[in-house]
DNA sequence: AGCACGCCGACT
DNA sequence: GTCGGCGTGCTC
């Protein structure tokens, strides 16, 4: 069995496959699938003209319309009086067979009812409207009855431009004329007024454009990757390169040459902060933008996207996971950038990978998939190791920037006061690189003042209201906040429990209280903070990247913000305050992650020509995951966590599903949890385990409690299927939420 | 998801 | 007698 046959690819369609792409005259019954939670497709009748397969609609259902798509061919079997008519085909391509296949596999791997899927796949505002038209300008047939100079401007930008086009602010500011001298001339005819659609084809890339001149090892994984696209068909590849030795060149040559097949490409990335220098770069490279797809763009711009993607007008998209669900008709690469990234796992609807969901459309449109990674994940390590993804090593950093040196500090040996955090070692390296006009970045992942805040008096520790979390000083806004729900309060004075005042302290450090050390042990340097609570907008941080990045600070005290690949040439020194943090806790994962993390962190040291350094401030400088990360060796440390890994029967060498049940009152969700236990046999039959129902170790979000469920099984074990029927087995009160979550990323 | 229908308590 | 609580069930 290959190692991976639980692998999304590898799963068999339970659902009837949509129909071969066809055509319903008139009056036949088609069947339609709408986003409302029904668990099936309604029959319908071909409007006039007929419909084609995988339309748009809008149908009547009830007393209201919705949108849908035409499936297939009706189902039958009920009363044909109450079959209704399709109202009517809107103004978008239709979904092709390809995507059908991949919203039913998606789905089906997921546990994710089909309607919640279309729902991922029109997430545009505004297609059922009629396409929105604009008026343009363009060369009359008439001559003005009196020339004018403004006139003769008017005519010879025209004239210049060809053709329509020009709105009537564009074309009364490129000829430097009222907007009325332009309406004088419709009147005579000198100038037609057409009406012309709104959205429109974006700019054309030019994939022969010359890129940046490459390195050997960057030209051979170029190679290698336009191989494949030639090839026309399905496959991944790792891409692993360290920091700074160039990937995103590599992987825009892979773009290149599917845009010069013809065919589209979408390069996914985990945050909007990446795509705005992502842009530029890509305009760089091919002398126009791409199309940007997050919740940061505007609806109208959306809308376009969405419509010039399914008819072709767009050639390359970047954007967030959920780009992954437009609509696109000749889809030939998907890059997934940093693809160990948590984020591309996330609920918006559905619990989906968007890493995994990219291999199984790749997989149908017969489309190349890069997986682009410094500190690849453990699961696409051991399918590359497996043979299941080719694998592509850049282990030569970008000109001649090397990997930084790495130390650890024994903190168990350094004299610091309480309440200090930066040690005596890590404070003279920090004077070193200072005195040698260099940056350091003192590396902190947890934002805020404070994690705790104790009262001396009584002991008592402020939670959130609404949830079992602590709640994080955050001395800048001046309140506490709630990491896990969001909700702040002012910062009290006086304890809540036992009413005395003045007796609340901060304990334990965040950035900010850091950044509040470093600047009394550095009263001579500059410091600036990077937290992403600190900066209300992408737009903001971009800007304090590059005051940093231009030498504006001689002090960096950052969040995993500053591991996410912004380039700070300066930066020669990394001190990580607490290298531990994460390393202890339940989650299987604290260990890869952390790994990462500090990978990604140290190889912001030392980019450019300077050569780096990173200190590791640890209480555990024996523990395996820390003399990994020390010594570089990387593969030693990925077969140790895939050999525990195996052993404990854990993912990928297992199969796990965990089961959030959520209530108002918690009894409600665990006696649902108690009946679904008892109720295992499907899961026993398929050769799964259920442990559990435990409460959630943040036991209550937002008022709502959670009790949680964890399946595990063999690989090879049919996991979907049993869990379909053990859930479809029980009855669950209402006022309860049951959520799945295949192939967990952490166990919260 | 909506929105109906439907069957039991305090009002004109 | 009836307005309205939201529990159950349907939507082609």
């Amino acid at each position: 069995m290959s190692a991976l046959a639980d692998h999304p690819t590898d799963s068999q369609p339970a659902y009837a496959a949509p129909q071969p792409q066809g055509w319903y005259d008139e009056g036949t019954l088609v069947a339609v699938l709408t986003t409302q939670p029904l668990d099936r497709t309604l029959d319908y009748r071909a409007p006039e003209g007929g419909v084609a397969a995988g339309a748009f609609v809008q149908v009547p259902l009830g007393p209201r319309q919705v949108i849908g798509v035409v499936w297939g061919k009706g189902q039958g079997g009920f009363d044909l009086k109450k079959a209704r008519a399709i109202t009517r085909i809107l103004d978008v391509a239709p979904m092709r067979e390809e995507m059908q296949d991949f919203l039913i596999r998606a789905g089906e791997y997921t546990l994710t009812p089909l309607p919640t899927m279309l729902r991922l796949a029109t997430r545009a505002p505004g297609l059922s409207d009629p396409p929105s038209m604009r008026k343009v300008y363009g060369l009359g047939p008439a001559t003005p009855d009196r020339m004018t100079e403004a006139r003769t401007r008017v005519l010879a930008v025209l004239e210049d431009f060809g053709g329509a086009g020009f709105t009537l602010k564009e074309l009364a500011e490129a000829a430097e004329v009222s907007a009325s001298v332009i309406k004088g001339m419709v009147a005579q005819d000198a100038v037609l007024e057409l009406e012309a659609p709104r959205d429109t084809a974006y700019p054309r890339l030019d994939p022969s454009l010359p890129g940046k001149p490459l390195t050997d090892s960057q030209t051979r994984a170029a190679d290698q990757l336009r191989t494949a696209i030639q090839g026309g068909t399905y496959g991944t590849t790792l891409l692993r390169g360290v920091t700074g030795s160039g990937k995103t060149e590599v992987y825009l040559e892979a773009v290149a040459a599917c845009l010069a097949k013809g065919r589209q490409a979408l390069v996914l990335l985990p945050e909007i902060a990446l795509s705005a220098e992502f842009l530029t770069r890509v305009e760089q490279r091919f002398g126009a933008k791409p199309v940007e797809w997050h919740s940061g763009v505007t609806m109208t711009e959306r809308r376009r996207a969405w419509k010039m993607i399914g008819q072709g007008g767009a050639q390359l998209v970047v954007g967030a996971r959920s780009a992954l669900f437009l609509p696109f008709r000749d889809l030939g690469l998907i890059v997934v950038d940093e693809e160990h990234d948590s984020s591309y796992k996330q609920e918006d609807g559905a619990l989906y990978n968007a890493r995994d969901m990219s291999v199984l459309r790749a997989s149908l449109a017969g489309a190349q998939v890069v997986l682009a990674s410094a500190t690849p994940s453990l699961e696409t390590w051991v399918n590359a190791k497996a043979g299941k993804y080719a694998r592509i090593d850049m282990t030569d950093r970008f000109g001649a920037a090397v990997l930084p040196e790495m130390r650890a500090i024994d903190m168990r040996a350094e004299a610091l006061s309480p309440g200090r955090w930066i040690s005596p070692t890590l404070q003279q390296a920090v004077r070193d690189r200072m005195a040698a006009g260099e940056q350091a970045l003192l590396f902190l992942n947890r934002r805020g003042y404070a994690p705790v805040t104790i009262c001396r008096a009584c002991g008592h520790q402020v939670q959130c209201d609404h949830c079992d979390a602590r709640m994080v000083e955050h001395r800048f806004l001046k309140r506490l906040v709630c990491h896990q729900c969001g909700e702040s309060k002012p910062m009290p004075t006086e304890c809540p429990s036992c009413k005395v005042e003045g007796k609340l302290s901060a304990v334990g450090p965040g950035v900010e209280r850091l950044t509040e050390e470093a600047a009394e042990v550095f009263p001579e340097a500059r410091i600036a903070t990077l937290s992403s609570d600190l900066f209300g907008s992408a737009r903001a941080l971009k800007q304090a990247v590059g005051v940093i990045a231009n030498g504006g600070a001689d002090i960096v005290v950052g969040t995993q913000l500053v591991a996410k690949g912004h380039n700070f040439p300066l930066l020669t020194l990394v001190g990580v305050i607490d290298a531990d943090l994460g390393l202890h806790g339940s989650d299987m994962r604290a260990a890869e992650r952390t790994f990462q993390l500090m990978r990604q962190v140290s190889g912001r040291a030392g980019r450019a020509d300077r050569p780096g350094q990173a200190l590791l401030q640890t209480c555990q400088p024996d523990h395996p995951v820390i003399r990994a990360i020390l010594s570089g060796a990387e593969e030693d440390f990925w077969n140790a966590e895939a050999e525990g890994r195996a052993a404990a029967g854990m993912p990928p060498f297992g199969r796990m599903a965990g089961i959030i049940l959520s209530a108002e009152k918690e009894d409600v969700a665990m006696a649902a949890g108690v009946a679904l236990a008892r109720a295992d046999q499907p899961l026993r039959l398929a050769g799964a385990v259920v442990y559990g129902p435990a409460l959630a170790p943040i036991a209550r979000v937002r008022g709502w409690h959670r009790v949680r469920m964890l399946v595990k099984a063999p690989k090879g074990v049919a996991l979907q299927r049993a869990l379909g029927e053990w859930i479809a087995g029980v009855r669950l009160p209402k006022g309860l939420r049951l959520s799945v979550d295949v192939d967990p990323q952490s166990f919260y």
